[in-house]
DNA sequence: CTATCATTGTGAATGATTTCACAAGGTGTC
DNA sequence: GACACCTTGTGAAATCATTCACAATGATAG
């Protein structure tokens, strides 16, 4: 039975806005990041409800840890019955900002980049690549994907002028500050970072970084420390 | 002038494998790996000392956070002077279990794999991809960086024949679960996925995620968040 | 309509991580 | 050799995150 008809389910949750005060920790964004999948997951099966057990156990935590979650922006399930999956879903796309396209634009054209702008998964979510940028004369003009390959010196212009909000760094170690410093003076305010090396980002703007080599190095410990 | 020389430094460390009996937060491990990057950089400009907070601004967090990190494995460095950068940098290395070099396989050689197999920080950091594997019929046997693309039916001989640690998964989501399965029976004990799916692996293996549209919805979130 | 069952939402308890703050140890100067 | 100065290593305190446990709520069956 579906749980969208019932009046009390929308009812009763709490105003996203108020609750953004709150400091929400990084875990807490990603761990919702994840319920989002597996809620399209579950919805595109044709599940309709969901309890917090059944998302932990996908998800690969606890019940009170999805419950707390979840709390930290109002209460969307109903108790005996669990969560509406379509709802829940809504609900985190709105808490996550994802009910909007946002406009991206990546710097270096290399084999990350490459990888990036064929990666499905990024427009259908509402990332849109909408520029790219490199510096060696041989990739500039070059088509890309639905993108022409502009030359570097241009990035201020283009990045102001198209209003690029986020921007994906996939330049070598000792170009990426440089390119950081020339974005965000170019009004870009989140920067996902694939150069290992640690950027410098004013207040106000966000920085993820990915980085293979931590990862691996992690690995290794573990596999060192668990060794006898 | 150099601590390396003076009888002190070495002596009083602790030895690694004691202190391994604690556990160590992912988190520590992480800024270990990055206290290793930062060292080996002012290692290589000739910097003989540094500090826990100059070794701190550097890696973006706290002076004592730096000496907590370090002190859960050995008492490394000088009162009134700091660490030595080659002496602390070879601790690191030794924690981590970098003093050797690790058998990787990738499985999936689309793009992510192609951005992995011909970046340099890899192999100059011990991890030597030593076998890469595909389904697709029009890309075994070709030639990928020094490796030869082998078919997927191979892959469970050929890991256990090089006895592979580390395995790479760049396959697609859906496969995802698949591969490791297979990848874990055959002995490896270590993960990096880059598929966006949560893998299940028995106790005993380890698993580490990169997941760029998680990454990018943490950055959309922020973006939202911090909107007025 | 009452009893039973399932599952949420949330304070309180626990556990983990980070920060504080300072004694201890070591350098350099006069 | 005494004094002034730095910087580590580390308990203790503070903060942050997770887990527990249960009252509250709603569904369902008889």
């Amino acid at each position: 039975m579906s749980l969208q008809s019932l009046p009390g389910a929308v009812a009763k949750k709490e105003p996203v806005a108020e609750m953004r005060s709150a400091k929400i920790s990084e875990s807490a964004v990603r761990r919702l990041s994840l319920y989002l999948r597996l809620l399209q997951e579950a919805d595109s099966l044709g599940q309709e409800t969901i309890s917090s057990e059944e998302l932990a156990d996908r998800a690969g935590t606890t019940a009170a840890q999805v419950r707390k979650d979840l709390s930290l922006f109002g209460s969307f399930g109903k108790r005996g019955l669990g969560y509406a999956v379509s709802e829940l879903l809504q609900e985190i796309r709105e808490i996550l900002g994802l009910n909007r396209s946002w406009r991206v634009a990546l710097v270096g054209a290399g084999k990350i980049g490459s990888a990036l702008i064929t990666y499905r998964n990024f427009r259908t979510r509402g990332f849109h690549i909408e520029a790219v940028f490199d510096t060696d004369p041989d990739k500039v003009g070059k088509r890309w994907g639905t993108q022409t390959i502009l030359d570097d010196t241009e990035m201020g212009s283009v990045l102001a002028g198209k209003r690029i909000e986020i921007a994906v760094i996939a330049v070598p170690a000792d170009a990426a500050q440089g390119v950081v410093d020339r974005v965000v003076a170019s009004g870009v305010s989140a920067i996902l970072n694939f150069a290992p090396v640690r950027l410098r980002v004013p207040k106000g703007v966000s920085l993820r970084n990915v980085d293979m080599v931590v990862e691996m190095e992690g690995l290794a410990f573990a596999l060192t420390s668990t060794e006898r």
